[in-house]
DNA sequence: GGTAGATGGTCAAGTAGCTTGACCATCCTG
DNA sequence: CAGGATGGTCAAGCTACTTGACCATCTACC
């Protein structure tokens, strides 16, 4: 395989990406919730399944606490999360999704089943789901953080 | 297809995405270009044929002619790009890759060799390229342009 | 051929999202 | 119950962008 084709399946694959970031952005907007950005998407869904502690999200997003600790300001003061004192740590505060939260979560992933609809008009649900598991199999299990 | 299908499809894609950039960078850093970061690579992309005016590489970049000239002014303060006189027009100039730009270019497709090798240990030559494939099919056509 | 608007580019100032540094409260370990 | 580690915030600074204003040159129309 030629470097050449290295770069064309990579930027295939950036490509596929940056699309698909913008679609779920739109898809958010269009169901309006506003004043979000892409990288807010990461936060919610490390806060999803049950909170979490600011230090936590800061390591999830691969920033520092001081960072995640101004996004979650951002969060609460738009009325997405909310921090409540930790059960177990005097220290700690559990930043949860409010409700408004969970709504604009079930937007996104109605936004994403749209573009991955789109996707399967073109290649076909069998070989959308072969993509999605090769994907997998070559993604670094770790977190997903916005990159660049 | 789920929407729960819909997200770990997306969260698959964005996770590999990532790991690519951030592989690409370092690659690009161990061979030793230092003070560049990922988005100048999508410069470097639109700049290496024949070179670019500014306003073309801002469109590429999806962001103002200012800051595409910022970051032209920035390639060319650290000697991987040149602005010459645009033979066919005096107001635009052209913004061409130096020497030391090529080798960087030639650097950051090595580096995405290299990541595509490891895709290949995992899943196969066929799996990959078919991989490739079928991105190509479901990527905007467009630019590629770092969307968050 | 001259003039009016469109286009390429830069200068200047402001903004948003991050960083580093300092600090306090609470925890855990010996 | 000390002393260090950890969770979190406040404050200041940096950097990559933005908007706004402006000049030089091209292009189209009369």
């Amino acid at each position: 395989m030629q470097n050449s084709d290295a770069m064309a399946l990579s930027a295939a694959l950036l490509a596929a990406a940056g699309g698909l970031t913008q679609r779920i952005h739109e898809g958010v907007v269009a169901r309006g919730f506003e004043g979000l950005r892409p990288a807010h998407g990461f936060a919610f869904a490390r806060l999803a399944p049950d909170g979490a502690t600011v230090t936590d999200l800061a390591a999830h997003l691969g920033m520092t606490k001081q960072a995640a600790s101004q996004l979650v300001d951002e969060l609460v003061r738009k009325g997405y999360a909310e921090r409540r004192p930790h059960p177990a740590d005097a220290r700690a505060r559990l930043v949860m999704l409010t409700e408004s939260g969970w709504a604009c979560t079930r937007a996104a992933e109605a936004a994403a089943a749209d573009a991955v609809r789109a996707w399967v008009d073109v290649l076909g649900e069998s070989e959308v789901r072969a993509l999605g598991d090769r994907l997998l199999r070559i993604a670094p299990g770790g977190p997903v953080r916005p990159a660049w």
